[in-house]
DNA sequence: TTAAAGTTACGTCACTTACTAATGTATCGA
DNA sequence: TCGATACATTAGTAAGTGACGTAACTTTAA
């Protein structure tokens, strides 16, 4: 299955405002949007549910943008993920009555389960380009 | 993102396979489609993408029908789920040239890789509906 | 040879995705 | 306070995908 566009360009607007994190600063939708070489207009739903799952904080009016709401260590591959795919990474519909079917439902939940940890343990900070953190991955 | 039914229904199919490995003898699209209640033309579809995978073996014309190609305990959630998928259980597209791109499509290989390991531990007999393997799963 | 079974190819309809566009709303600075 | 600026929200849409159904073909046991 494939990953929703939208979650990977989460990640990317996320790593670009990690990128600035210890400069404070507010940064616009079209300065994240050219750096990460998507259309400003969708990254800005983006942004919207990013702000209202916590990850990012806006400012409006003039001199308004975006930025961080907690430091990119604290900020995990699951925690985006959740936020744009909501309540579970991968979910399994339990359609249907066959014999197996709650079976298949509870194996699946479980490999959702076991893919949240996995992705708690990639922090947002790994995520910047330039940073090297990527030589010691996975323990 | 959304585990395709053709994915869970393949798991169902196998599933219901397992139940009557022992007896050694074949069943036919028919008996698996009404056991686990769904379309038998879809069942075939899904079947055909089983067999070309090496899960199960098909016998044409007259009393024909299917079995498993391995032991219940030989296939894994791996197994299904890449004859069902393709190469991997969750694609990236390392679609744009924005600045954290690669980096972000790096992290989500290594987070399919952690799934696949994970989905490797799943074995299909654990999915049998009436084996109460259920009990001690995950060590 | 015929009926029972799997095989293959094609069609299709509803739903989702990945956007664009338009309009609304808040804030700062002059 | 006025207007420029920037975020917020909603609506619309074209292309793709998923989940089927249908039909014609092929193989095999009896």
């Amino acid at each position: 299955m494939r990953l929703p566009l939208k979650t990977e360009y989460a990640c990317q607007v996320l790593a670009q405002l990690a990128s600035t994190y210890s400069e404070e600063g507010v940064r616009q939708v079209e300065d994240l949007a050219v750096a990460e070489n998507l259309s400003p207009n969708y990254s800005v739903q983006i942004l919207t549910v990013l702000r209202q799952a916590g990850l990012v904080i806006s400012r409006r009016g003039k001199n308004g943008g975006y930025l961080l709401a907690k430091h990119p260590d604290q900020i995990t591959l699951a925690d985006i993920a959740l936020a744009m795919e909501g309540g579970s990474i991968i979910e399994s519909s339990l359609g249907n009555e066959g014999m197996s079917a709650g079976n298949v439902h509870a194996a699946w939940v479980r490999v959702n389960e076991a893919l949240l940890e996995n992705c708690r343990e990639i922090k947002l900070s790994e995520l910047v380009a330039g940073s090297e953190d990527d030589s010691d991955w996975m323990i």
